[in-house]
DNA sequence: TTTATAACCTGAACGC
DNA sequence: TGCGTTCAGGTTATAA
């Protein structure tokens, strides 16, 4: 469910609440989540957050005994509430901070994952989960002439292929749709097969498309909400995402769906080749 | 090595 | 109302 901007605007919504604050207990309510939940995680407990970034959709809060990692999955958010605040059916995971806040991770499907990085194990870049990433799509090594040379020779879809965490990281299944409606791509096309200055294009788009989402704090489809328990308001400007059947805001011809890989995708049958 | 598919899980929406 | 079916924003492990 989140991709890349509401992992983002989850970041920057709970960063303020918890850098520089003492982690008073950690509660794990729920171990069955993508992985079990080690016991490993309590070692945060006691510490002060030193930082709390982003790599790809991962969020990674750091002390100096280690880092956690979470992921938000399919259906997960996190939320920074008072103590007193009764829990939700689903609320897996909580930190206590003091001030007598706490952050809850409610993650219906467990799809999302909780873990534990200890600082004896070395670099967090060097973290299984997050050695082979690709590229963050907003910095400057996600450019053209990157994505021409990731596209060499590859048979599957260019929709696939942008999705695909080696590839560059945090492009998900809505914004696949959107930057590629942007760039006149039509999604099934073969990413061996697309002339570089339309490349070039869907570098931009992608870049744009993340950065105007991050602005509005995210798309709220369905379950999606922000730390603060508010939604996301970039729904409003999708182009082409679950608009099956509705006119294309540029050409009005009908919206199309298909299926890559069992994941929906739509685009406009006149404006994408 | 590359590509496609199955699997993980709950809940909302829909049709009958 | 109730039941069965389908679908959902992600990612890994396994198969082809």
């Amino acid at each position: 469910m989140p991709e890349l901007p509401e992992v983002e605007t989850t970041r920057r919504g709970i960063e303020p609440y918890l850098l520089g604050h003492k982690v008073h207990h950690v509660q794990i309510r729920e171990k069955r989540m993508r992985w079990p939940v080690d016991d490993a995680v309590q070692k945060i407990s006691g510490h002060m957050i030193q930082g709390v970034q982003r790599r790809a959709k991962y969020i990674l809060i750091t002390c100096n005994a280690g880092t956690l990692l979470l992921h938000l999955g399919m259906s997960g958010s996190l939320r920074i509430c008072p103590h007193e605040l009764a829990l939700k059916k689903h609320d897996h995971f909580i930190i206590s901070i003091d001030g007598g806040m706490e952050m809850r991770l409610h993650d219906p499907r467990r799809f999302g994952a909780v873990l534990w990085h200890d600082v004896s194990e070395g670099s967090i870049t060097e973290h299984p989960l997050l050695r082979h990433l690709g590229p963050e799509p907003l910095v400057d090594g996600f450019n053209p002439d990157y994505l021409a040379a990731s596209c060499k020779g590859r048979k599957t879809s260019i929709k696939q292929h942008m999705m695909n965490n080696k590839v560059v990281v945090g492009v998900g299944n809505i914004y696949a749709s959107e930057a590629l409606f942007r760039s006149g791509i039509r999604p099934t096309r073969k990413a061996g097969n697309i002339a570089k200055t339309r490349l070039a294009r869907l570098t931009t788009e992608i870049k744009q498309v993340l950065t105007e989402s991050i602005k509005q704090g995210g798309t709220t489809l369905r379950d999606f909400l922000r730390e603060d328990g508010k939604p996301g308001y970039f729904k409003q400007k999708l182009n082409v995402y679950d608009r099956e059947g509705e006119p294309c805001r540029q050409c009005l011809a009908s919206i199309k769906k298909t299926t890559i890989s069992n994941r929906s995708t739509y685009f406009c049958p006149k404006c994408q080749t």
